[in-house]
RNA sequence: GGCCCCGUCGUCUAGUUAGGCCUAGGACACCAGGUUUUCAUCCUGGCGACAGGGGUUCGAAUCCCCUCGGGGUCACCA
């Protein structure tokens, strides 16, 4: 049997990153088993369903590598793939299992019902359907129907216990007492989510339905559901919650919840995807960082965790960090770019013209930042004024304690900016800043403290030989005898 | 509250299916050292958990029962 999975976002929001790890799981099990993976939309909620949604969320699909093979903009064999389109096909369903009884008209009415549930409340009741309309033969429920009573379709559950094994949790299995009579289609005709998910799974031919674990209850009506219409019943594996730190359902209350807005806090996108897979799986229990190949590789549901995983928000950037490093200059530099223009410190064309010099930055950055985003900040320095430099408080207090900083200063103007205007590497820098100082008898501290809030205005930062090549020799200049001034 | 699910370091987890290899392993965070011109990276070490109680067993994190705790869900939302 091949596998078929699927994913079926509601298009009311952003990618959440519960469903964007739900869809990555789907997605690895069927590149795993030679399977088909399957997106469908499920846009029957009208009121909050946008297109604009749907596009952002197809768009962080694709940021994050999860290629669909039926879906929208792809098509397929089962199609259409927006559940909205497949109303005739629900209808028919329904109306199949309204004639054979697996279903009946219920003209009990909106008002009733929420009048039922508050009684029943009130007397500390379970709120349920009391079956009012259960026993109405379908004769008189089409005569009733037919002259114009308004009604909803209500699924007739069935006695017994129903139980399936769930490809995460074992056995699970509920009394069908404690399934209500729900209903299928609205009185506006519409059809509900338990009714149409089970029929386009049915229809699309899916094999395995892996989902969060707050359809566990639904289950049930679902499986009956299949055994009514004479379907086979597919697997199931529910995943385990993400949780915020509140231990509650991740919400925007305890911190970010979509994909896309990691993707534009800056965070690399096999960050992401690692950082997703650790969320209730792990390769071997040792490797912390591994590819989606290494995923796809050894991806088992059953080695799922059971428990709901708080979001580690720390151990997030960490792991953004580790892929950032990862990257060479260029595609860092890439990455960092469109941060760079928007906090205004170059423009497109300027990135463009001086890219090999903004590449030499990253690179001596790399190992600083965890996030794109956080590369415009620590590098902003370079884009001051030369003789307006701001100075740190720390930055400044390091460099007065040096009794020798201007003399030291002098002595860099003389023997180190030649070298620069030379166009020497780092390196060569280096050497003949110690080689000058072990000379005068300085300290590295006398010569490093006083040099760095001339250039920089920082107390901590990159490597000071690279500051200087970065920043030229005319810069370098006019910000060490700035500093000679400054610091009397 | 009913039903369902879950419960290993603060957090993410390995170990639980086949009880002994577990004086419970790894990672993030934290703390202390080291490397370094600072910051960061990197390296070393430390701190720190089987929710509790009963069983079963020569032996239990692993099996059984109870208690407690947490979560999910109870819609003509998905």
């Amino acid at each position: 049997m091949t596998v078929r999975v699927r994913y079926a976002p509601s298009p009311t929001g952003m990618l959440h990153v519960g469903g964007a790890r739900t869809a990555l799981f789907n997605w690895a099990w069927a590149r795993r088993h030679g399977g088909a993976f399957v997106l469908r939309i499920e846009d029957t909620d009208k009121e909050r369903s946008t297109e604009e949604s749907e596009r952002s969320i197809l768009e962080a699909m694709e940021w994050l590598g999860m290629d669909w093979d039926e879906g929208p903009g792809v098509g397929g064999p089962f199609g259409p793939y927006h559940q909205t389109q497949r109303v005739e096909r629900h209808l028919e369903l329904s109306a199949k299992l309204l004639e054979e009884g697996k279903a009946y008209r219920c003209f009990c009415g909106s008002e009733r019902i929420t009048a039922l549930r508050e009684e029943q409340m009130a007397n500390k009741q379970n709120p349920r359907y009391d079956g009012r309309c259960r026993g109405l033969s379908l004769a008189d429920s089409t005569a009733k129907a037919e002259a114009g009573e308004e009604f909803a379709v209500r699924f007739r559950v069935p006695e017994g216990e129903t139980g399936f094994t769930d490809h995460v949790r074992g056995d699970v299995s509920f009394q069908n007492v404690e399934v209500d009579d729900w209903i299928m289609l609205r009185s506006d005709g519409s059809p509900t989510y338990n009714f149409v998910v089970v029929c386009d799974d049915a229809d699309m031919k899916i094999t395995h339905v892996l989902r969060g674990e707050e359809h566990l209850v639904n289950t049930p009506k679902q499986v009956l559901l299949y055994q009514a219409l004479g379907l086979d019943v597919p697997e199931f594996g529910h995943l385990p919650l993400m949780l915020g730190t509140d231990k509650k359902k991740l919400s925007k209350r305890t911190g970010h919840t979509s994909v896309q807005i990691y993707r534009d806090l800056g965070y690399p996108r096999d960050a992401v995807l690692n950082f997703l897979c650790l969320q209730g799986w792990a390769l071997d229990g040792e490797t912390e960082v591994f590819s989606v190949d290494e995923l796809i590789k050894n991806f088992e549901v059953k080695d799922v965790s059971k428990g709901g995983a708080i979001f580690d928000a720390e151990k997030f950037q960490w792991l953004a960090g580790e892929y950032l490093r990862q990257e060479t200059p260029a595609e860092c530099a890439a990455h960092c770019a469109p941060y760079v223009i928007e906090a205004g410190l170059m423009s497109a064309e300027e990135l463009a013209a001086r890219s090999a010099w903004f590449e030499q930055v990253v690179a001596g950055m790399q190992e600083r930042i965890r996030l794109y985003s956080e590369l415009p900040e620590k590098i902003a320095f370079l884009f001051e004024a030369d003789d307006a430099l701001s100075y740190d408080e720390k930055a400044l207090k390091n460099a007065k304690k040096h009794e020798v900083r201007g003399d030291v200063l002098a002595a860099v103007l003389e023997n180190l900016l030649p070298m620069l205007e030379e166009g020497v590497s780092a390196s060569a820098l280096s050497e003949a800043g110690k080689a000058m100082l072990s000379e005068k008898g300085w300290k590295f501290p006398a010569l490093g403290q006083p040099l760095r809030c001339a250039l920089t205005g920082k107390a901590g930062g990159p490597d000071l030989f690279d500051v200087l090549i970065w920043l030229g020799a005319e810069s370098s200049r006019a910000r060490i005898e700035s500093a000679i001034k400054r610091f009397e």
